[in-house]
DNA sequence: CCGGGTTGATACAGATCGGTAACATCGAAG
DNA sequence: CTTCGATGTTACCGATCTGTATCAACCCGG
């Protein structure tokens, strides 16, 4: 297999995938046609196809992409911080509000949970599989701090991400998810005591 | 003006304006076209377009609608606990759970925001102002209620109610979301602690 | 050099979309 | 009854969309 060539043009394949995750990203999955990224690829629709056989194969080969980046962010975590749970889960936060404030386009998961309306649609699965994982892989952690209520404090920094992404685009930066590392914090310190802990 | 006629059906306008609503509502604004809504509300494309100049001009109608049902449940939760800003409170988390829980599809001001990518639609500017009345008016009554930092118990439920309607689009409702009551009945008590509050 | 898989280019099909033109019809007010 | 505005009907335009067919060019191993 072509393992050798490193500083060259990645394939076809590679390049479609990367142009359409930044288009969907920025524009919406049903806001850019399959034209447009090929052509963003350096390529054409045809090589697509070829590749994917729909526009839905694409886009799940896009949200696993999607899970893959947050799986190395999990692990970079994890590197930074070794045998440091708490601190990861204070990591896990800082992360959380880069992507609230350095990216004005939300959780593309969420978001095509949003766009693909239909309950049917085969990335709907895929979805909340990641989702479950990613909110399992929290808990797990919080459970690792040696929080009592590990579960219910990472669904409630759950949430509290989720809404920050969210209304980051209705409502801009200055808005609510401008407090969103004082609240996590906050929540993590009242979790961290029981007696005092009104969850 | 027919002011008259009380059980008649109504007119071309209203029907329209409330088929768009469901429509938009259930399959999203770019997963319904102009056709579907007319015929949908017993008319034609046609007289659509006489009552409204564009599909945009459609939809920031039907926000502004959503904007006012806001407003009445607002008015139903100050009636309903008359001088008493704390049930109000209360009353607006169990408003809330009945949005999450209630409804699958989320909250049309968020999802239109997240639909509509562009950063100059004309939708985007009403989504901003109608969140953001909403949020000032959460923290209103949160100071009623007597909190210290009402802004920020204003902002960290603004965030679990947005973020819990948008996680029961991806993960479901036994995801994050099935929590959402005790959390922010826990976060308001915390709150009115001010000694043990960790915010 | 040769041969086969990968890619590029172009044109097209079929459907849907937002939006408009033209004309028929109806209902109520005068 | 007549008149006029609101509505219904139909057909259409141009653009865009997903997906395909066809054929030429290319690159790389043998």
């Amino acid at each position: 297999m072509s393992e050798g060539c490193v500083s060259s043009r990645p394939r076809p394949r590679d390049r479609i995938a990367g142009a359409a995750r930044d288009l969907f990203h920025k524009h919406g999955i049903r806001g850019i046609g399959v034209d447009a990224i090929a052509e963003a690829a350096g390529t054409n629709k045809m090589t697509l196809y070829r590749h994917f056989g729909s526009k839905d194969d694409l886009i799940i080969q896009c949200l696993r992409d999607v899970a893959l980046e947050a799986e190395a962010w999990w692990a970079e975590i994890e590197s930074e911080h070794p045998g440091d749970p708490l601190a990861q889960l204070h990591a896990w936060v800082r992360g959380g509000a880069e992507f609230v404030f350095d990216d004005e386009r939300g959780c593309d998961l969420a978001n095509a949970a949003v766009e693909l309306a239909e309950t049917n649609h085969p990335a709907r699965r895929v979805i909340e599989e990641i989702k479950t994982e990613h909110r399992n892989r929290l808990a797990k952690l919080c459970a690792k701090v040696g929080i009592a209520q590990a579960d219910l404090l990472a669904d409630t920094l759950s949430l509290l991400l989720e809404g920050a992404r969210v209304s980051r685009q209705s409502v801009g930066v200055e808005g609510p998810s401008a407090k969103f590392v004082r609240m996590c914090e906050a929540v993590i310190a009242s979790f961290q005591n029981p007696n005092l802990c009104a969850f």
